[in-house]
DNA sequence: GTCCATCTAGTCAAATTTGAATAGATGCTT
DNA sequence: AAGCATCTATTCAAATTTGACTAGATGGAC
């Protein structure tokens, strides 16, 4: 799964409405380019796969306060809208950082419940791994590199870092932050 | 730059001649898997292309201890080995990850004072990202993912560690940790 | 009124990554 | 001794990403 698909398809949902320029404007805006990389050239190419699957729709608002170049806009479609969820599902159970933070950007498009469930189930995951790594040796002057203690420690570090992220967050959901799709304002 | 350059190079430079499907092995060996992800289609890409470039060599040391399907052998030049050193350098200064990740693995390459002063100017990069986070708003309930509080959090508890363990990385190199190259044994 | 910087918007070739498939060798089991 | 799982080793098409480039519009300075 590529994050730039997911996070075009966001970006759509969000707006309905958008263009590549638009969509690339979104993501600065949330920082996004802080902890992704996705430069334009992959959303423009996401765009136009997704309309060549129908999952979103070349759109002719002509909008007035139109500047600059021609641009070609798109909405999203109903099936655009289901592998939205789709995504976002895999993405809030993958270990990979930067899946994560985009499913966290988008989870209010879940049902509260289903965010929790699913970020529990990355918690499950993240422990499996610290307990992995806490089963490798860390010898003093290493041989080669998987033994070098510096590096296993460090991803021992991050993973644990993961694990008390992840519990805050699932903390919060469950207090009752933040406002999800499934309930009203 | 591509971490599975970096890495291919790295696993040539510790055993002078290998084959992917070694180069693989050594991979999953070193527990490069729990942290990156290279593919073995990206490794014979990467040979390929190194080989293309002359800086490995098709080599014939046929292993008598050779088992299965015929592999072909790559040796590392003298100008791979300049180049390895290069995306060394940068992989210690990238603020990705991976890259830091394959570059702690490797470091001993490069002479003790040459990586801690890389190590240094990664610190300085981090550093900068972690005040620039610390800039943004975090409310309550966000109208934009990029204020969701969660998700800058996240980032800066993820900077912080970072900042962290590349302190302490760089404190074991200053009290004389590990064999650099430029050491006696 | 024209030069130029900047913002808006997108295109494209080349490089890289992914995912799935192919295929030889070895050894165990029945 | 035939079948079959597993390990060894690689290939390849398709998908995706990168990096560099093109180009129209606006506004200010001169």
């Amino acid at each position: 799964m590529s994050a730039a698909r997911l996070l075009v398809l966001g970006a759509l949902a969000r707006r309905g409405i958008a263009h590549g320029y638009g969509v690339h404007q979104d993501l600065v805006s949330w920082r996004a380019d802080t902890w992704t990389s996705v430069k334009p050239g992959s959303i423009y190419h996401a765009l136009e796969k997704l309309a060549s699957q129908g999952l979103i729709e070349p759109s002719s608002s002509e909008d007035s306060t139109k500047l600059g170049p021609a641009r070609t806009e798109y909405a999203i479609t109903e099936e655009g809208r289901q592998e939205f969820i789709r995504l976002l599902e895999a993405a809030l159970k993958n270990n990979d950082f930067q899946m994560v933070a985009a499913g966290i950007a988008f989870m209010e498009f879940l049902p509260r419940a289903r965010a929790a469930r699913l970020l529990e189930e990355r918690l499950d995951s993240l422990r499996a791994t610290v307990s992995f790594l806490r089963t490798l040796p860390t010898q003093p002057i290493p041989a080669d590199p998987s033994k070098h203690p510096e590096l296993v420690g460090l991803w021992v570090g991050y993973f644990d870092y993961a694990v008390a992220s992840t519990e805050s967050l699932l903390q919060a959901l469950r207090s009752g932050s933040y406002l999800f799709i499934d309930e009203q304002k």
